[in-house]
DNA sequence: TCGGATCGTCAGCTCGACTGACGATCTGCC
DNA sequence: GGCAGATCGTCAGTCGAGCTGACGATCCGA
């Protein structure tokens, strides 16, 4: 359930009054608290994020290798071993030699993985809800885009980070 | 060097399309494009971003135990003792046990740790603004506005969690 | 004064991620 | 056709951040 839960009953007081500013610490424990909220969302389903996030792409895509799929998400390949290991045992993908080139493994969903993915999705998708309540529309959407700005920050000084171009 | 330097050479590929709307995706990726600056940032003093945090708040208060700096930094004590341990060990902070309460150590900086928090404060802010270049002003503290406002919702519907009062 | 709480420490574990090596396979080039 | 070099999947080992559980020293309230 996402690691750090230090003394979370000494009731959530504000952030320490020097880092209350800093980027890295709200970046940080906004991701964990998302984190959290994710994985309880997933944990029905024998799955978390990183498991959800490697079905979710492979649903999108053509059939993947794994190491274009561990590219794509940006996963070390030798981590994505082990990533797609555990899926297989859950049954929720499986693995084919490609005929094409037998150095590459063809990674798909198995129905299994489908129908899980449908409804982890659907609960992953509450789970950002909430963390986003209180949020206005707004600025849901444009905590997004400031996000997608500063990660894929434009090349030169023109325009926000691309957005995906299907 | 904050972890997941992964294939960083295959030029910067947008987001993978189906995480490219998934804020957990968002979160986790810009958190660490940050930590990466910020360690380069750092690295010259010898620090990482979590003893600049330490020194941060340290220097911020007034003399703490390490479990009151464990529980403001929301950091488990077992933690602690380590971070503090090579903090002592570059001569940064001191540990003084505590007359009053025996069983407590006092933390202060030394001289060289208020030296070196001033000068990696710096850089580290510098770090932060090339994070956000290329958002406008108003991006910038809209950005740290609303992630306050996720890490610490508003208890009931309405209160500090509120986003816009420019 | 004595039992229970608090603090610092340590050993051991998990988890995500990385490095380096290896065998199998593919490809370009002579 | 044959071979050197690249590519892919795998595995063992390592690292950093964080946690749990235990322990000794100390404090505090009844």
């Amino acid at each position: 359930m996402a690691r750090q839960s230090f003394t979370r009953d000494s009731a959530r007081l504000g952030p320490p009054a020097p880092l209350a500013d800093r980027l890295g610490y709200l970046l940080k424990h906004a991701q964990l608290r998302l984190a959290d909220l994710g994985a309880s969302a997933l944990a029905p389903f024998g799955i978390n994020g990183r498991e959800c996030a490697v079905l979710l792409v492979i649903d999108d895509a053509p059939p993947l290798s794994q190491l274009e799929l561990a590219r794509r998400m940006e996963i070390d390949r030798t981590t994505m071993v082990a990533l797609i290991d555990e899926l297989e045992a859950k049954a929720l993908l499986a693995r084919h030699p490609d005929p094409r080139d037998r150095r590459r493994n063809v990674v798909t969903l198995t129905d299994s993985g489908r129908t899980t993915l449908r409804e982890a999705r659907s609960a992953h998708d509450h789970a950002e809800e909430r963390f986003l309540d209180g949020l206005s529309e707004q600025d849901s959407a444009h905590l997004k885009r400031i996000l997608r700005a500063v990660i894929y920050p434009a090349p030169d000084g023109r325009g926000p980070g691309r957005t995906s171009e299907h």
